[in-house]
DNA sequence: AGCACGCCGACT
DNA sequence: GTCGGCGTGCTC
């Protein structure tokens, strides 16, 4: 047989028809490519790009042709069986996939898959004639009183949108200092530009504001974009992306994958969240993403944030980003609040400090509102006997049940769905030694109401959403002034104008920071800055209280001194000392298994043979025990690579993939982890 | 991922 | 004596 090895692709010269044998990648969890007879009648038609549908053992997968060749070193190819759809994604969108599978480390086959929807096989034929972006367009812009900070943000940004090489910059812009008129201006020009603009937001929640506003400016070019959408609305905006008729899109994550044309601008708001990486396979970063997208089209990224993230922040600090500041606020009083922690060390109270009690009564007496975050949802963490210290875990996660008091008493386990009802007497000791500590917002609710009887209190978490009503129906509820006090998760950090708020408290400021996780504190003072935000955003100034068992902390001490950039200074510090990102690139590799010797014996063996392998260049930490040990009755251990950068650690990743595992454990990479519980 | 083949426990 | 557990290996 004619087995010669070749791994020469398509050339310009040569004749299409001769280019008998197609390179097919198949979404598959296997770090390998397939090659395929391409049937005389398609030879000169099927190009790279082409989604096909060939028989792959006894079953019929479908896949995406990336190459042509003459011949394979394969003995007999079977046949493509099927091309799906007339037209071969774009050389753009095949190089995405490409960076894709190499950034989450996933095979090309699955990146595809997440990034070409299934429903596009049938669906080009009825394109309708592709216009131009910025056609459907024509609204002017209200006029703006821009303040001195946007006027200059603005300049700047302009300049860099009409360079042929803009660089990536940060709008480092406290809470209301203006931020989305300086988006929606930038949009504006881009669509004068006639290219495409992109505004990414964290979370699909938020996305009813902006909708109304992008859509009063830019009329019906503007499409909103997220993968939990019905089909239909899907591959209406997959299309109008494609074919440019639509020239805005505004949306979750994954929009940062649709198949643009021409774009011109990818906005990251609130750029710091942890949202933005995808958790499942491909583990990509959206912040990542759009600037490679940037990069290949010429793009202006700009990531928006009070708050940004160290590597954001770092890389501005450097030079490698350019940096617009705004630290003023446009609108409400203008001030910012005053923050002030309380040391709940000198409280006799472990719930409610009498100085937020106090707060609050002064607050409901003056006809103001508050709110209080609590990091926790139930009623309370731990449920314990005093007598004979049993604690109540989850048997199959071995974390402590959460206390929920809606109906009957029950502990609910908060990873996995595991709930029983409150024991009577301890099950170790039978005693009656049983007891609740810790607060969530159910506890939080209780104690306040017992406290000012005649307050109105609403409660927002996901299992008061679950239940009754929607977000903004509770939203509304509280703006129109129905109750006093909002008690809710972080859930309500984000967003939400409530001018009559003049109180905010956080019950609990350092459950966060006692995570064993690297960002913990960048977490923490994100939030707590986030949370102070909410108040005084109307005529009437803010007051911020932050109960905490640690107030020295410097994670604590930043967020009440509202100095951000102190605490990234610090914070860096620190990074550096400790080998930590933005200084060290990190992947972690998570194995997992039901039998937790095993687990450990296959995590210790791939260590081994990494350490081998990567000596001197990489540095392997581990295995430990994940923080989160045992989750749905799996015991998870983890290792941690550490080297310099991404180009230098993405050659070993690449090899390393390819290394067969036993199935008895389950391995996850994880490239740029958010986090390492 | 799926699906086939292969070697050890409690049952029609 | 078998049905079936999932560990291992393979798919152009």
């Amino acid at each position: 047989m004619r087995e010669v090895i070749s791994s020469q692709t398509c050339s310009a010269s040569e004749l299409p028809e001769a280019l008998s044998v197609a390179e097919v990648a198949l979404p598959i969890p296997v770090f390998k490519s397939f090659h395929y007879l391409i049937p005389e009648q398609w030879r000169g038609v099927l190009r790279p790009g082409h989604r096909v549908r060939v028989p792959f053992g006894s079953r019929s997968l479908c896949g995406w042709v990336f190459s042509l060749h003459r011949e394979s070193p394969w003995g007999r190819l079977k046949p493509i069986a099927e091309i799906l759809g007339e037209l071969p994604c774009s050389e753009d969108l095949l190089g995405l996939a490409s960076w894709l599978s190499r950034r989450a480390a996933c095979p090309l086959g699955e990146a595809l898959r997440s990034l070409v929807p299934s429903f596009l096989s049938f669906s080009h034929r009825e394109s309708s004639p592709p216009e131009p972006p910025g056609e459907a367009t024509h609204c002017p812009e209200s006029p703006v009183c821009w303040t001195e900070e946007q006027r200059q943000a603005v300049s700047v940004l302009e300049s860099e949108l009409d360079s042929p090489a803009p660089r990536p910059t940060l709008l480092y812009g406290v809470t209301a200092s203006g931020k989305t008129e300086v988006y929606l201006h930038l949009i504006q020009k881009a669509l004068g530009m006639r290219r495409q603009a992109l505004l990414l937001l964290p979370e699909i929640s938020l996305t009813p504001q902006f909708q109304e506003t992008l859509s009063r400016r830019f009329g019906t070019g503007v499409a909103l974009w997220h993968s939990r959408m019905p089909a239909t609305a899907r591959r209406r905006v997959w299309q109008g992306v494609a074919e440019g008729r639509l020239a805005v899109v505004f949306g979750a994550r994954s929009a940062v994958l649709l198949p643009f044309r021409n774009l011109g601008l990818a906005i990251l708001d609130e750029e710091q969240e942890g949202a933005y990486k995808q958790d499942q396979k491909p583990r990509y970063h959206a912040r990542d993403a759009a600037l490679k997208r940037a990069a290949d089209h010429r793009a202006l990224v700009v990531l928006g944030s009070a708050t940004p993230s160290l590597e954001t922040y770092f890389l501005a600090q450097n030079g490698s980003y350019r940096i617009c500041r705004m630290s003023r606020r446009v609108s409400g009083s203008g001030f910012f609040p005053q923050v002030r922690a309380v040391d709940m060390r000198r409280e006799k109270n472990r719930v409610l400090s009498a100085s937020l009690l106090e707060a609050l009564s002064e607050t409901l007496a003056r006809g103001e509102q508050a709110i209080l975050f609590v990091n926790r949802r139930g009623y309370s963490s731990v449920h314990l006997c005093r007598l004979c210290g049993w604690v109540a875990k989850c048997p199959r996660c071995g974390v402590s049940l959460v206390v929920h008091r809606q109906g009957a008493p029950q502990l609910r386990c908060h990873h996995c769905i595991y709930r029983i009802r409150v024991p009577e007497s301890c099950p170790q000791c039978k005693g009656r030694g049983l007891a609740f500590l810790g607060g969530g917002t159910q506890k939080i609710v209780a104690e306040i109401g017992a406290a000012l009887p005649q307050a109105r209190i609403l409660r927002m978490d996901r299992d008061a959403l679950s239940r009754h009503s929607s977000p903004q129906g509770l939203y509304q509820e509280f703006k129109d002034q129905k109750a006093q006090i909002l008690v809710g998760t972080q859930m309500l950090a984000k967003g939400f104008h409530f001018p009559q708020v003049t109180l905010v408290g956080v019950a609990d400021a350092d459950t966060a920071l006692r995570l064993p996780d690297f960002r913990s504190a960048e977490r923490t003072v994100q939030l707590l800055t986030q949370v102070a935000g909410r108040a005084g955003r109307g005529e009437r100034p803010g007051k911020v209280l932050l109960q905490t068992y640690d107030p020295d902390h410097y994670a604590l001490k930043a967020a009440a001194a509202g100095d951000y950039s102190a605490f990234c200074e610090e914070e860096l510090r620190i990074r550096r000392q400790l080998g930590y990102p933005p200084f060290m690139f990190l992947v972690r590799v998570l194995v997992s298994g039901k039998n937790q010797a095993r687990a450990e014996a296959e995590a210790e063996k791939l260590a081994q043979r990494l350490r081998e392998r990567a000596a001197g260049s990489l540095q392997v930490l581990g295995p430990a025990p994940a923080a989160y040990a045992r989750l749905r009755s799996r015991y998870r251990f983890h290792l941690l690579l550490k080297g310099p950068s991404w180009e230098k650690v993405e050659p070993y990743l690449e090899e390393f993939s390819r290394w067969s595992l036993p199935s008895s454990v389950r391995v996850t990479v994880d490239v740029d982890p958010q986090d390492l519980l």
